[in-house]
RNA sequence: GCCCCUGUAGCUCAGCAGGAUAGAGCAACUGACUUCUAAUCAGUGUGUCGCAGGUUCGAAUCCUGCCGGGGGCACCA
């Protein structure tokens, strides 16, 4: 374990050797940021520190570059062939491979546990709750978009040191069960569905199933069991396992909304207003105040979101919360912020992503209107790990338009064939290597410095790239930026793989280290994967 | 009217805590399998980064305005 403990990140090394220097420069303030340069005739890094700082002291940015350039050039630092500096600021560095090849000892060393396992979290308990769709007719392929974020999500944080609960809200009370129940016994009864009530197969299906009363709250709840079961099989085809199903109906009758208005009520932000009971949000940042009890004496779903929301801080001490919303309820967001600031809970701690919505060459997708592609039928179609791809190649941010008939062509299925064929390739090799007695000895036996070729120097630099977007990744809350670095790693691979044979009995000692190469490669491809939740195929 | 996203190649999208000549996949066209899997590799072409200003040594990236697209603005959930 000696290599983890000593192994230091090449950026890091560098900023450190260029603060060292500053400091001779009476430059304090300024953290030196570290860049790869788009054109390698620049060097294998570079900074822009001269440039940030000229100003301040009076110099001219070039002038300044080339101080401390030969500053650093004076040195004769560890790593460092040659430092210039370059119009118009630039520091570039130039870079033997050692440093590769450290990273090369230091991913063998950490393996596949401990390879890019960070501590963002520093342990603290984070609750992610997504999808939550209502369990009013199955999921279709926008709930499935957000599934996987939401548990790539969950995989990432947990990866970077967050202790991660995953958590689905069960509307399982309210309106919406109650017309469920009467587009059931319409169906049934062959009468017109109510207004808003629910279309689609799968209503004439229950319908023919229900054989009890004719009591709407019955036979909702009795539809909203059935559809969640289902709900639930769809998810874990999916991969994705949850850790809690909370109940909306818990939340309302097992005493947490109880609690919570009479804490709002102690603070004296409750008021009476033509009979409905109002929260002064307005005051905390909200666009209005909220309605919390209908004048008919029901709870709104606002009231019951903020119980809950309640329940996840104060009930469960969860330290962070972030929820996973659709754009649709994005108004939303104001209102359980101020909510959360009236019950003394540091609205930063709860975080809500949003996802742009989901739409469809046709059209939108509502389970209302009984248009919409069913989850289910996507997977089996073109199974989980395409589905999960392709939901984990672009920003949350970007709403997209889906052509379904696209993605079930081949051609959509590229991307996770792709990735999962470069980790087939990696198993056959060492299969190959193993059935050839190709031993892999002890790292310090090894020659790393044989691994001069082009294509193996790009593959370890994209490999050392993987920490910097792990964090990127997690503190930006953006998986696909993992997707982004999986398809650099196995493009490298791949053209390293056409280019340099592995295994050959001429040249043992490269053979040896290629396999060194290989198993880096391999370990960081599948902590990748993993994250992203796409099978690690061995044979394809 | 107000709020949140968004506009980049023919299509789908990366890039956006400012950085050097703007990228990938798909689609089109060329080449490469007696080899550890050709679901691969190598190559060819494509851009007023919506428009106009501003900040800066430097803007696709930050700021302002305008135009276009999506989503919100309930005693629905």
């Amino acid at each position: 374990m000696d290599n983890i403990s000593q192994y230091k990140p090449i950026k890091q090394y560098l900023k450190e050797r260029i603060l060292d220097v500053l400091v001779e420069f009476e430059i304090t303030d300024v953290i030196p940021k570290i860049e790869v340069p788009s054109d390698i005739d620049n060097g294998d890094f570079s900074t822009n520190i001269a440039m940030v700082s000229a100003k301040r002291l009076n110099k001219k940015p070039l002038e300044l570059a080339v101080q401390i350039a030969d500053t650093l050039t004076g040195k004769k630092l560890k790593y460092i062939n040659s430092v210039s500096a370059v119009a118009p600021g630039f520091i570039n560095f130039y870079l033997n491979f050692d440093w590769l090849y450290e990273l090369i000892d230091y991913v063998l060393s950490a393996g596949i546990d401990s390879f890019s396992k960070l501590n963002l979290g520093d342990n603290k308990t984070v609750q992610i709750e997504f999808v939550s769709a209502n369990p009013t007719g199955p999921l279709h392929v926008g709930n499935g978009w957000w599934a996987a974020y939401g548990d790539s999500l969950a995989r990432l944080l947990v990866r970077c040191g967050y202790n991660v609960s995953k958590e689905y809200y069960v509307n399982d009370t309210g309106g919406q069960i109650r017309t469920l129940g009467e587009s059931i016994l319409a169906s049934k009864n062959k009468t017109e569905p109510p207004n808003n009530g629910y279309k689609g197969g799968y209503i004439d299906d229950l319908a023919e199933q229900y054989s009890g009363g004719d009591d709407v709250n019955e036979v909702g709840k009795w539809a909203a069991d059935i559809i969640l079961k289902e709900i639930k099989e769809t998810l874990l085809k999916m991969h994705v396992e949850y850790d809690s199903w909370y109940s909306q109906n818990y939340i309302e009758q097992g005493g947490a909304v109880e609690e919570t208005l009479n804490e709002l009520t102690q603070k004296g932000l409750i008021y009476q207003k033509e009979g409905a009971t109002y929260l002064a949000s307005e005051q905390l940042g909200d666009t209005r105040d909220r309605v919390l009890i209908k004048s008919n004496g029901d709870i709104t779903y606002t009231c019951g979101d903020i119980a809950y929301h309640r329940d996840k801080f104060k009930r469960r001490g969860f330290d962070k919360v972030i929820d996973v919303f659709g754009a649709d309820h994005h108004g939303q967001i104001a209102s359980l912020k101020s909510a959360m600031k009236a019950l003394d809970v540091d609205p930063s701690n709860l975080e809500i992503q949003i996802g742009q919505m989901l739409s469809l060459v046709g059209g939108k997708m509502s389970k209302r209107a009984g248009n919409f592609v069913k989850l289910d039928d996507l997977l089996d179609e073109i199974g989980v790990d395409a589905a999960r791809l392709m939901s984990l190649m672009t920003s949350i941010d970007q709403a997209t338009v889906l052509d379904i008939d696209l993605i079930k062509s081949t051609s959509m299925e590229n991307p996770v064939y792709y990735l999962q064929y470069a980790y087939a390739r990696i198993c056959s090799i060492q299969q190959k290597a193993t059935e050839e007695n190709f031993g892999l000895p002890k790292i310090d036996d090894i020659n790393l410095k044989l691994l001069v070729d082009q294509r193996e120097i790009s593959l370890l630099k994209v490999i050392s790239e993987f920490e910097d977007v792990m964090v990127d990744a997690a503190d930006s809350r953006r998986p696909h930026k993992i997707t982004a670095w999986a398809r650099q790693v196995a493009a490298a691979f791949h053209s390293f793989y056409h280019d340099c044979r592995v295994l050959d009995t001429n040249e043992i000692e490269l053979s040896t280290a290629r396999l060194a190469l290989v198993e880096a490669t391999k370990i960081s491809l599948a902590v990748a994967l993993e994250i992203l939740g796409v099978t690690l195929l061995e044979h394809m």
